[in-house]
DNA sequence: AATGAATGAGTCTTCATTCAT
DNA sequence: TATGAATGAAGACTCATTCAT
C-alpha cells in the first residue's frame, strides 16, 4: 500500500476553512486566504480538495454526517425511549449548538452546495420514529398528522440552529442557555412522554 | 430641464435583482446578470443604486419595513388581541411565507448585509406583547421568563421562515399548507387565549 | 447683442478647478469633483467649456497670459533696465511664487496640455532682452552664447517654480523667502548691472 | 518545484512601463496598453507588481536610488573635492539628462508616488558638503547661508532635469549641450573652487 | 439656456485552477 | 509528490459627455 496522503494536512485544511467560511462567508474567502491560514502552498491545497466547492462541500458532509451517526448511535442504544429525548435535548442539541462555525456554514452556503433537504428529511424521520415510540398515547397532539410533525421537527431544528447563528454576531438578548432553556421546557410540555 | 428620476427603473431593477439574488444567489450573481435581466445599460443601473450592496440592503430594509409596518398596523387596530392573534397566524404569516424570494434573501446574504438581530428583536418585543395581552393568565406556560419568550418567538419566525425556504428547493414532503397548520395547532394549543 | 454668458459662474468654474487640479492633480479631479465643489450642476460645466480638457487649457492659458502681459508692460515700461530687473526679482516674482495652485498646474499637466515650450521661449526671449539691455558689458558673462543663455533663464526659471512646488507639499527645509534669497543673490553676483 | 519568479519578465514590464509612462503619462497608459507592449497577461503583470501605483513607485524608486548611489560612490571615492565636481558636472550630469524617460516620469507622477522632497534633501545635503570641501575659502558666495545654499543645488538640480524635459518634447532651441555647457559655465564661475 | 439622467466603453484588479518544474 | 508562477475570463464600478426635457 503507497503511503497515505497526511491526513493531517486535510484536517489543518478543513479547520481553516470552517474558520474563515464562518467568519468571512465562502463568497468572501478566498484560496489565497486559505493558504496563508494554513501556511500551505496552493497547490497543496488543490492536492486534498479538487475545488473550492468541494471543500465546503465536505465540511457540510462530514460535519452533518457525523452529527446523524452520532444521534443514530443515541437512538439505537437500548433504554428507554424517553431516557433519549432527554439525552438529545441535553445532551445532543446542546453539543451541537456549541459548533457555531458548523451551524453557520450549513445555513449560508451549505444548503446552496449540498442536499440539505434530503438530509433534513432523513433525520426528522428518525426523530419522529423515536417521539412516536417515546409517547404514550402514540397520539402526540391532537391534529398532528405525519406531515405536520415532520414540519414541527423541521421549524424547531432549523429555527433553533438560526436563532443561534445570529445570537453569534448581535446584541439580541438571547443566549445560547435561553435557546436550550425554552427547548427543554416545550418538549417537556408538548410531548406526553412516558416515564 | 433635465429627465426626472423614473421611479419605475428603481422598481425594475429591484424586481430583477430580487429574483436573481433569490434563485442564484447575491454572489453569484453579478451586474451583468442584472444588466440582462432588466435590459438597462450598466450605468443606470448605478444611476438608482450606488453599489451592488446597495441593492441587496434597499431590498431587505424595504421588504422589512412594508413588513414590520403591516404587522404594526395589525396589532394596533382595535380589536380583540386574541382576534389579532388569529389574524397574524391566518393571514399575515401566509402572505409573508408567500414571498419566497424575499425569504430566501433575507436568510441567506440579508443576514450579512442588514442588521437583522435589531430587526428581529424588535419585532419580537411586539408579538410578546401582543402575546401577553392576548393571554388569558398572563402566565402563558410556566417557567417562560421573557429571554424564553424571546428566543421562542424567535425560534418559531426563523423557523418557519427556513422551512419554507427549504422546501422551495426540494423534493422534501412538507408544504406550506403543513407549515401553516403547524402553526396553528401550536398557536392554540400552547397559548392560552382568551375566548 | 444677447445676453451675456454670465462671466461669474466661468470664473467660479475655473477657480474651483484650479483649486482641485492643484490639491488631486487633473486625473484625479472627476467632474462630479467639480459639480460638488462649484454647486453647478453638470450641464453648467459643460454650458461654459467643452470639455475637461478645455477647463485645464483655459487656466493655463490665462494664467500665463496675464503672467507674461504683466511682465511685458512691466519691461515696456519706460525706466532703467537695470531698475526693471530689481523690479522683476523683488516684486513679479515673489507673486508668481505666490500662485502655488498655478505653479502646481502648469509644471504637471499643464505641460501636456499646452505647448508650454514656446510660451518659456517667448519669455525666455523677452528676459534675454532686457538682460543685455541691462548689462554694462553686453557680455554678460564670458563664454555665454545666446542658446546658453537661454538656458540659463530657462533653468532658473522653471527651476525656481519646480522648487516652490516641492517645497509646498513637505517638510523640506526650504521656505519661499531662501528661494527669493537665493535669486537675489545670484542675480546681483552673476549680472553685471549698470548702475 | 513549481516555476521561479522571473526577473526578466519583472524587467520587461518595468521597461515597458517606463517608456508608456514617459511618453503618454501615468493615467494615460492603461495597464491594457502594458499588457500589449509587453505580450504578458494581465495576470502576469500582477504576479510581479500588485498594482500599477507600484510599478511606478518602484521606477522611480530604483531610479533614484541607482542615481543616489552612484553619486554617493563618487564622492566617497579617493581624490580632489574639486576634481569629483568635475566628475559630477562631466559625467554624472550628462549620463542623467540621457535618461529622458526616467527624468520625465520623476518630475510628473512621481513627485505624487514617492517622497521626492526627502530624496531631493539628502541629495542636496551631501552635494553641500562636497562643494563646502571643494570651496577654497569654505565661504562659496558672500551672503548664501545653509538655507541659501540648499534652495540653490534644488533649483539648479530640478531646473537642469525640467529644462532636459521641455526640451524633448519641443522646437524650442535649447539642447542638451546648450544645458551642460551651461552648468559647467555656472559652476566655475560661482564655485571658488582649490586648483 | 438650464438641467441632470442616461450611456457604455473602458478602468483596475481578482482569483480559481492548471501545470511546468 | 510538492510547488507557486502563470493565466485570462470575469468582476464591480467610473466617468466624460450627450441630449431629452
Amino acid at each position: 500500500m503507497a503511503r497515505m496522503k497526511d491526513e493531517t494536512k486535510r484536517e489543518n485544511i478543513m479547520e481553516a476553512a470552517k474558520t474563515l467560511f464562518a467568519r468571512q462567508g465562502f463568497f468572501n474567502t478566498s484560496i489565497s486566504d486559505l493558504v496563508r491560514e494554513t501556511g500551505f502552498p496552493v497547490g497543496t491545497i488543490y492536492t486534498y480538495f479538487k475545488s473550492k466547492e468541494e471543500i465546503i462541500r465536505t465540511i457540510v458532509e462530514e460535519g452533518w454526517t457525523d452529527l446523524y451517526s452520532r444521534l443514530e448511535e443515541l437512538v439505537a442504544a437500548p433504554g428507554h425511549p424517553a431516557a433519549k429525548i432527554k439525552e438529545i435535548t441535553g445532551r445532543f442539541i446542546p453539543e451541537l449548538l456549541n459548533d457555531l462555525d458548523f451551524i453557520t456554514i450549513l445555513l449560508s452556503e451549505g444548503i446552496v452546495y449540498t442536499r440539505i433537504e434530503e438530509k433534513l428529511e432523513i433525520l426528522t424521520d428518525l426523530l419522529i420514529s423515536l417521539i412516536k415510540s417515546a409517547s404514550k398515547t402514540h397520539m402526540l397532539l391532537p391534529g398532528f398528522n405525519r406531515a405536520t410533525l415532520q414540519t414541527a421537527v423541521a421549524v424547531y431544528f432549523l429555527g433553533l440552529l438560526n436563532t443561534v447563528k445570529i445570537t453569534r454576531s448581535s446584541a439580541i438578548g438571547i443566549r445560547v442557555t435561553d435557546v436550550l432553556n425554552f427547548l427543554e421546557l416545550t418538549i417537556e410540555s408538548s410531548l406526553n412522554l412516558e416515564p
